[in-house]
DNA sequence: CACCATGTTCCTTG
DNA sequence: CCAAGGAACATGGT
């Protein structure tokens, strides 16, 4: 599911219905989720606790709870990886196969599923020291932005998942947002210039927010079954239509460019996947 | 069998 | 100390 928009969607989701909710219990499937926290460390310190806010931080989901004393706020890092999921069900509802972490709520379950793994619920919340700026908020300046690219000369696409220079952006979204800037993924982040980059922070921000705003449109379903292929590749039933091709350039290679028609193209860097269209994206 | 997938961290090399 | 590249983590879809 995740970047910082679909991550955005869920807690705005889990906000309305997890706060006041007591854990009653905390079964842990796979330990390794919660590394570096053990599985008694994460049992003793939560059973008992009531959550009572949820934030984001980039990619990272922060939930807070009381704890049962009452005295003492207890914190606690989600990271959804590649496949994360995080959701409320019915207590009769099948628990998924790759459960990691079920918390017990009384009337219902808070289920973190994730087939690959690669996430994380932790009481270690040290990862959030070390991210870059929120895209959304006032401090991510073109000026700062500007001080963190003049230092590199790695290529754009691959600075814009480093998550200590802006916090958040993934593999899709920066694909995306360097189509929108016409910047080329391969330019090297320290050859920008000025007008380029605030262009490049300026379609950051914008994709984001409509991802965002899309998300919201969508109806998640929060039993667990299927929530995110609609969400990244689809349209809600009624949803605007001008979101029915709204990524243009991500996993759409031959396809011809929204702009220009030229076909996507893709190329790997750093090992990953990056799309763009060679004749709008040449700066 | 091959290759691909929304992410991060650790290790090595220079 | 650093930047940068690659492997590792793990499972499933095509």
């Amino acid at each position: 599911m995740p970047e910082l928009p679909e991550v955005e969607v869920l807690v705005r989701h889990l906000r309305r219905t997890l706060p006041g909710k007591i854990v009653r219990s905390v079964q842990v499937n796979r330990a390794k989720s919660l590394r570096p926290t053990s599985g008694r460390q994460f049992r003793l310190r939560l059973t008992g606790a009531r959550f009572t806010a949820i934030s984001r931080r980039g990619k990272y989901m922060i939930f807070e709870l009381r704890s049962r004393s009452g005295g003492e706020t207890v914190r606690l890092l989600g990271h959804l990886g590649m496949t994360g999921r995080m959701f409320l069900a019915l207590k009769k509802a099948r628990i998924p196969k790759h459960a990691a972490v079920v918390f017990d709520l009384g009337r219902t379950n808070f289920v973190f599923e994730d087939t690959r793994y690669f996430g994380r619920l932790s009481l270690d919340l040290s990862a959030v020291e070390k991210l870059g700026p929120e895209p959304l908020e006032d401090d991510f300046t073109p000026e700062a932005f500007a001080k963190e690219l003049k230092r590199s000369r790695q290529a754009i696409k691959v600075k814009l998942l480093d998550q200590s220079v802006v916090a958040g952006v993934g593999n899709i979204y920066a694909s995306e947002a360097l189509f929108r800037a016409r910047i080329s993924p391969k330019k090297a982040a320290n050859q920008l210039k000025q007008q380029r980059i605030k262009a490049l922070r300026g379609a950051i921000r914008e994709v984001l927010t409509e991802a965002i705003e899309f998300g919201s449109t969508v109806p998640v379903n929060f039993d667990g079954a299927k929530s995110d292929g609609l969400f990244y590749f689809g349209r809600a039933p009624g949803a605007p239509d001008y979101y029915e091709e709204r990524l243009r350039v991500y996993d759409r290679a031959g396809k011809p460019c929204p702009e220009c028609g030229t076909p996507i193209r893709r190329i790997v860097q750093a090992a990953r996947s990056t799309f763009f269209c060679p004749t709008c994206q040449k700066v």
